[in-house]
DNA sequence: AACGTCACG
DNA sequence: ACGTACGTGACGTTG
């Protein structure tokens, strides 16, 4: 069977094009030709070759104005034109093709869908031929046959469709995709449907008529709603039709056998790549490939096996000069996993060391040649757990790729492929949580050297985009150092008293069988209470309690605590059913949770460092950053982190970090004084927004100024306001306009920062951490608005992130220069907890208050709270 | 695997 | 006409 594969050319350059043009910076040589698009078209099909392993291939391009323009004014007028920087791309874009070994088609007045459509026709009809249409359009679905499949591209992946799948999502043939778009319409593609026929009643009309050509002629059957919609959009609804089918009878030669892929003519490909100046893609060219002209794939496959050597005898090899390496293990939890080995790579050393044979020697990375690595804290925990020794790693491609805003940072096969490599999901080698094996040896090295290969050949590129983006301070200064700090955080852990924690859970426990029972007695029945489905069912049906809000189409009830606390007092039972809950949270997050994680102890759990799209860290297994507080009886749980011997636990917290963050990002000046008198922010507020003296301030009042400064901080809506102060849309909206007047100078920040993110597509922190923005790009208003949202939230959480990290590392660094015994021990958000000895606490007290105020100069003081205690309750 | 729920800043 | 505050992780149920 020979396979072909049909790639939309014009997508992928316009993807490509846009995918990285948001920083407003578009990429070029060194003699201002962009080269954006080139860049993304390349890797993808050299991603696609690799992935779907062809034996013929084709790209089909645009050219001219379509047929589709001629035929409808409207057509062309929701088209924009291409930009100039995306146009210059596209002659070179065929020469690339060309280099690469494959056969591209243009066609006067034809779009690439109709090429595409026209020659997967030729794939149904041959026998000999299956083919998979590249694309992220899904108008191509419609070409979807028994011999067709459609590889949808996405933002991180694809997703491949084939017939089945489809039938399972849309409910109809693929063909009649066409007529779907016929009466739902397309936004994005201008073609306008039936008004007022969505999703739902399209494909509900499809599933009985199958046609439009049928459901005309059937109208009479529809019900009158719909029929009338139908009636007066019926122009539309043809003219939808004509726009949404792709042709399929372009006059071309449509042989396929003249499409057999002929592999890279590597002359051409490299002088182009010089050209573009491609260095990391030039970098991953097999030297013994150039000069060798029109290698066929199947050559080029075993070639293209890495070569490496699994060492048996470390002191068989010597390692001279910098390398990367990187460190595999078996399990997703790197505290609890077993150490598989280290995969070694520089120009001239492959190496797959198995841990074993490394514990032969631990002092091997002992010294000082630099390395780089891929999640440096994960090997620094390993290695102290077996005694290894590493020194002098100063670069971690894992923390690189995160601050350059690669999404994919924490997830090495994204990351890769993102970069124009292929390294394989952790999940195919290694299995799932559940399914985990250990695979061959062999397999762990080739997959070990693939890694470390990575590392070492991406260094260049990251280290020039790092610096070209700004970010070598926040890289060099805070974020690689920090690393060493959360290692240390993590090794450390904390002690937890675990009969503490048990008793708690019996208590919980009794109580809840109480409950349970007394549910029952109320619902005359017994049900899962933890199951919304049934729950909504005793509740609303049962027990006939009036449903606060309204149902939404085909929805369920929903029972969460909002809803619950509104409808508390039509009957007894739903208190009971809140109370319950609490206890079955605690219960299972807070006491089994926990308890499961202790290891003679202590409690270690692992920061991500690399994962907040705003700069912040996460914790997990556990997740220490989610104890209880607000609640009296939650808070409780805190009484089971405990102190060393002669120790207490110090928490330090910084105060309102975040709006004294915007105070000083907005220089609005009203707000700034407030902080520099030292006033309380939330009545300073609620005795502007009121319009009274600070002394006339209510505790109901000040509420409400807290919830406006929070709303603030999140990007304020007058509905969100309205909601969280259960109040009605005109008295938020009152408040915020209020708020807005008295704090001049807010609006317009606000405003500058938004025109900030839709003219470069992203937002930036003091330490200039980016976050790009897609959302701004979006045409529905709804995504857009959060993009807003965000827009206006990342800079004063990422920070005041940063500044907390920055605060970590010179605390760290003190405490080791006086060679203090007390130690960081967690991160939550804006508090810091320490494990301080008693004979420290009053040095590490005012050095951590010393240095957490000072760390950074806002125009605005920051102020912390020290607490300590003997347990974390006590110590807040 | 996705959803609903709820714990935190 | 739409559905809304920002950032996380973990659990149990459901499909």
């Amino acid at each position: 069977m020979k396979k072909v594969l049909l790639i939309d050319g014009n997508n992928i350059l316009f993807r490509s094009y846009y995918a990285t043009s948001y920083s407003g910076v578009i990429m070029k040589n060194s003699k201002g030709f962009p080269t954006n698009a080139l860049y993304g078209l390349i890797n993808m099909l050299n991603k696609i070759i690799h992935e779907e392993n062809p034996t013929h291939i084709m790209v089909a391009l645009d050219k001219g104005k379509t047929f589709r323009h001629d035929k409808y004014e409207s057509y062309k007028a929701g088209r924009k034109a291409m930009p100039e920087e995306l146009k210059a791309q596209f002659p070179k874009a065929k020469e690339v093709i060309h280099a690469m070994g494959i056969e591209y088609f243009e066609i006067d007045n034809y779009e690439a869908d109709d090429i595409i459509g026209t020659f997967a026709k030729e794939v149904d009809r041959d026998p000999d031929f299956i083919g998979t249409i590249i694309s992220s359009d899904k108008d191509l679905l419609q070409l979807i046959s028994d011999d067709v499949d459609v590889k949808l591209l996405k933002t991180n992946g694809f997703i491949r469709m084939d017939r089945h799948t489809f039938m399972d999502t849309y409910k109809v043939e693929p063909i009649h995709m066409i007529d779907l778009k016929a009466l739902m319409g397309d936004a994005s593609d201008h073609i306008p449907g039936v008004k007022g026929i969505g999703k739902k009643t399209a494909i509900q009309l499809l599933e009985k008529y199958t046609t439009i050509d049928n459901l005309y002629a059937h109208i009479d059957e529809v019900p009158l709603k719909t029929k009338e919609k139908l009636i007066r959009d019926k122009e539309s609804c043809y003219m939808s039709l004509d726009l949404a089918t792709i042709y399929r009878d372009v006059d071309i030669d449509t042989d396929l056998g003249k499409l057999a892929y002929k592999g890279f003519d590597y002359e051409k490909y490299i002088a182009l790549l010089e050209e573009f100046e491609f260095k990391s893609l030039l970098k991953k060219i097999d030297p013994s490939k150039i000069n060798v002209h029109s290698s066929t794939s199947e050559e080029e496959k075993s070639n293209k096996e890495e070569t490496f050597q699994i060492v048996e005898n470390l002191d068989s090899i010597q390692m001279d000069a910098p390398y990367a390496l990187y460190l595999e293990v078996l399990g997703y939890n790197y505290h609890k996993a077993k150490p598989l080995g280290v995969g070694i790579y520089n120009e001239k050393a492959h190496y797959f060391i198995p841990f074993d044979v490394l514990l032969t020697n631990k002092e091997f990375f002992n010294n000082d040649i630099p390395k780089s690595t891929y999640d440096l804290k994960k090997i620094l925990y390993v290695f102290h757990k077996y005694g290894l020794k590493i020194k002098n790693c100063d670069f971690d491609t894992m923390v690189a790729s995160y601050v350059l805003n690669y999404n994919s940072s924490n997830d090495l096969s994204l990351l890769s492929s993102e970069l124009g490599y292929s390294i394989d999901k952790y999940e195919q080698i290694y299995g799932s949580k559940i399914t985990l094996k250990e695979p061959s040896r062999e397999i762990q090295a080739e997959q070990c050297v693939k890694k470390a290969k990575f590392i070492f050949e991406t260094k260049a590129f990251l280290l020039r985009r790092l610096n070209e983006e700004e970010c070598d301070y926040l890289f060099y200064d805070i974020e690689m150092p920090l690393i060493y700090v959360l290692y240390d955080m993590e090794k450390e852990g904390i002690q937890v008293d675990q009969v503490y924690l048990e008793q708690m859970g019996k208590e919980i426990e009794n109580q809840m069988e109480i409950l349970t029972q007394k549910i029952y007695e109320d619902a005359q029945e017994e049900f899962n209470i933890m199951s919304p489905k049934q729950l909504g069912d005793i509740l609303f049906n049962k027990l006939q309690i009036k449903y606060p809000k309204r149902i939404k189409e085909g929805q369920r009830y929903l029972t969460n605590k909002e809803i619950l606390d509104k409808v508390k007092y039509a009957h007894p039972i739903v208190e009971k059913i809140l109370e319950y809950r609490t206890l079955s949270k605690l219960h299972a997050n807070y006491i089994v949770g926990l308890i499961h994680e202790i290891e003679n102890g202590r409690i270690h759990t692992i920061f991500n460092q690399t994962l907040t799209r705003t700069g912040r860290l996460s914790s997990e297994s556990p997740n220490l950053q989610n104890i209880p507080i607000r609640e009296e009886y939650g808070k409780l749980i805190r009484k089971a982190f405990v102190a060393d011997q002669d120790s207490v636990l110090l928490s330090s917290d910084y105060s309102q970090i975040e709006l004294r963050m915007f105070a000083h990002m907005s220089n609005a000046d009203n707000l700034k004084q407030a902080f520099i008198d030292e006033k309380d922010i939330h009545t300073k507020t609620a005795a502007d927004i009121y319009e009274v003296s600070e002394n006339q301030v209510t505790p109901s009042m000040r509420r409400t100024a807290k919830a406006v400064n929070f709303g603030i901080l999140y990007g304020i809506s007058s509905f969100g306001l309205s909601e969280d102060l259960h109040i009605d849309f005109k008295t938020a909206k009152a408040f915020i306009d209020n708020y807005l007047k008295t704090y001049p100078g807010i609006k317009e920040y606000m405003d500058r920062l938004k025109k900030f993110a839709y003219d470069h597509g992203y937002v930036k922190t003091i330490m200039n951490r980016k976050r790009n923005i897609e959302e701004l790009k979006s045409s529905n208003y709804m995504v857009r608005s959060m993009g807003e949202r965000m827009a206006l939230n990342t800079p004063v959480q990422g920070s005041s992130a940063d500044i907390l990290k920055k605060a970590m590392i010179e605390i760290f660094r003190e405490f080791e220069h006086r060679h203090l015994k007390s130690k960081m021990l967690l991160q939550v958000h804006d508090e810091l907890i320490f494990n301080v000895l008693e004979d420290e606490l009053e040095e590490v007290t005012k050095i951590v208050r010393d240095i957490m105020q000072n760390t950074y100069k806002l125009t605005v003081p920051l102020k912390v709270e020290i607490q300590t205690g003997k347990n974390w309750y006590d110590a807040k």
